[in-house]
DNA sequence: AACCGGTACAACCGCTTGTTA
DNA sequence: CTAACAAGCGGTTGTACCGGT
């Protein structure tokens, strides 16, 4: 059996935090450094569960975070790291100096999915959407009817494959950086 | 001015993972 | 090996804000 994260849970504060519950966290950690979330919030003086504390610090109150808009290149990595990893937002976060899990999360399902869907890309496998999908196929299919015609074989599957040989060589790549 | 729907983002919850005794 | 626990993760919810009607 399980023990809740935290002890009397009922005289615990929830939902937004204070000016003054804030000022007591930065104040903790920035004298006794992060570690031991549990015994923190009695420690420092807070009403809060050990795990909203850490919540609190690591996206909204460390110093170490960039704050403001994401910038171009950023979109771009993290639309290149989603297709790579998916879902996993604190390895994706931890390409992005300065951005956090949480953050990223809310600005793909707010911004980039769909941006993705605009663009016809199914942000889900970043593969064309189901109808330029089967446009796309049509094409492939002229061309390799006109390539024959030309004497020259091209395959939409095995373009199809080559396709996902180069994603998986991105993992690859990705997976060898430090 | 009041209402409404959409958006952004902070925070919570339940589950998983890693560590330690 | 295993149980207990803390920390971390990702999905989801709550709510403030904004622009349109």
């Amino acid at each position: 059996m399980r023990k809740p994260c935290c002890d009397n849970k009922e005289e615990m504060h929830k939902g937004a935090w204070s000016k003054q519950e804030d000022q007591k966290l930065i104040d903790y950690i920035t004298k006794h450094g992060e570690g031991c979330w549990r015994n923190l919030p009695k420690a420092a003086g807070l009403l809060r569960c050990g795990k909203s504390c850490r919540l609190r610090w690591m996206n909204y109150l460390n110093p170490n975070l960039k704050r403001g808009n994401f910038t171009e290149d950023e979109d771009d990595l993290i639309i290149k790291l989603h297709a790579l990893l998916g879902n996993r937002w604190s390895l994706i976060a931890g390409r992005l100096p300065g951005r956090t899990d949480n953050e990223v999360k809310n600005y793909w399902n707010s911004h980039l999915r769909r941006k993705l869907i605009k663009l016809g890309i199914d942000p889900k496998n970043h593969r064309l959407s189901h109808y330029l999908h089967i446009k796309r196929l049509e094409f492939l299919q002229e061309n390799n009817t006109r390539s024959e015609n030309d004497g020259v074989i091209f395959d939409a599957a095995s373009s199809c494959a080559n396709e996902d040989q180069q994603i998986t060589s991105s993992l690859l790549d990705l997976n060898s950086l430090p």
